[in-house]
DNA sequence: TGCAAAATAGCACGATCGTTCTATTTTGTG
DNA sequence: CACAAAATAGAACGATCGTGCTATTTTGCA
């Protein structure tokens, strides 16, 4: 089956040609994008199911149905912020990434960004590593909000190390959804192990590791790209 | 420093020789010891955030307050799930491990039965990996149980690296950190993708993986040990 | 078998939760 | 400016939470 494409955002929120009567709107959106922003900054912390409508009207100094409204669930605004998470991801990790030339350069991108996501930003968690612990066992709306991010993402890493093998920079034999899997399981570790260890060396340690992958996957000569993700120009934000 | 032993568990709850006029008790630590099982099944499934004293005194036919004369709090609830938890995981996974030749066939013993843990017992969660995204960034004395066990668990694996190296059966500049910590990688990965993402194939991956790490650290003949952790012995339980 | 102590139950409290319903204010446009 | 629709506020609901108090039952030993 084709796999799509990591979908692009969408271009603006698009302004209300509902039905009938329906006026064009402005404010509302507005506000609600910037509760859900607090929302995620929330969530990134204290995890999907710790939001609170609550204390979501005090920190942007709503009232509770004010904010309720928006939404008209709790699910629906989980399911928001899964969805602004994903739109933040696929900015900050993914879209800089594919400007990397196809193949290893484009998965060392992926992994640099994927790194600086998860480690850089220490001080916030990872909502698709803590939701994946919340809803492992709860079906419904969100998990599968949340699930389907997470393969939509995995699955573009999974392409990246496929191109890579296409390109004759991993050996013949490579296994790319093993590949994925370990590098995968770096980044847990370096979640796991940074932010809730409080283990300074973890960061040291998923490169160190990434780097052991590539040597292991790679063509015999390991050669340090002079395109890799490290040297990348970046802006400075 | 000296790195302590991994702890032996607790002989039997010491039957009451509480200051003055204690009497012997009994009734008392085994109603309480069958709380604490409910309790453990249900925040491997739920997490130990979303342990409630009501539902733990549905489930156990209790009265609410009944549940709560025995741990004096919530945070204390939550800490003897810790302790079981860690006590379960020491008799499955540390001390049979243990009986194993020092060096790799222990490690692999250790990791087998990890996964084991983690793996084959899919339908509950493991409270080391979900209560490490519950309390990252939540100080306090249930954080500091649950991190202190996990570090001791962590140290075990590390030793028997070290031990691994000792033996001569790793290559001279291999890292014990690192191995652990990839190890520890592969661990996190199979439960996200065994229990979240429900793909079977993660268990084959992990094993993979595993070998993977043997074969980058190990001496350069790669000698699957006949002694090895998939041909040991085991009870058919 | 009595009796103190331990174990458990019953009840109520303040707090917070998500949600609903009904005003009131704000917005955008004719 | 007026007016309708959209956006927000206010108050209340039932439920559940952890916890403290006071009875009542159960236990284990003299």
């Amino acid at each position: 089956m084709p796999v799509s494409e990591f979908p692009a955002k969408p271009l603006t929120a698009r302004r209300g040609q509902i039905s009938g009567g329906g006026r064009a709107l402005q404010k509302g959106q507005q506000t609600k994008q910037s509760i859900v922003d607090a929302a995620l900054g929330l969530a990134a912390q204290i995890g999907l199911e710790g939001l609170s409508i609550g204390v979501l009207a005090e920190v942007t100094q709503m009232s509770k149905s004010g904010v309720f409204a928006h939404f008209g669930s709790r699910e629906e605004l989980q399911i928001s912020v899964i969805r602004e998470y994903y739109a933040r991801f696929s900015d900050e990790v993914f879209f800089p990434a594919m400007e990397e030339a196809r193949g290893l350069p484009r998965v060392r991108a992926l992994f640099a960004n994927w790194m600086k996501r998860v480690a850089v930003e220490l001080q916030s968690g990872c909502i698709f590593i803590s939701g994946a612990v919340e809803f492992d066992d709860r079906p419904g709306p969100v998990r599968d909000a949340l699930a389907g991010s997470v393969n939509v993402w995995l699955q573009a890493l999974y392409r990246a190390v496929v191109q890579a093998k296409q390109e004759g920079q991993l050996q013949a034999d490579a296994d790319e959804q093993q590949m994925a899997f370990e590098i995968h399981g770096l980044i847990l570790a370096l979640h796991y192990e940074a932010r809730f260890l409080k283990n300074p060396s973890s960061i040291a340690r998923a490169n160190k590791g990434f780097e052991n992958i590539l040597a292991r996957y790679g063509k015999t000569a390991v050669t340090e790209s002079p395109v890799s993700a490290k040297s990348k120009p970046r802006s400075k934000e």
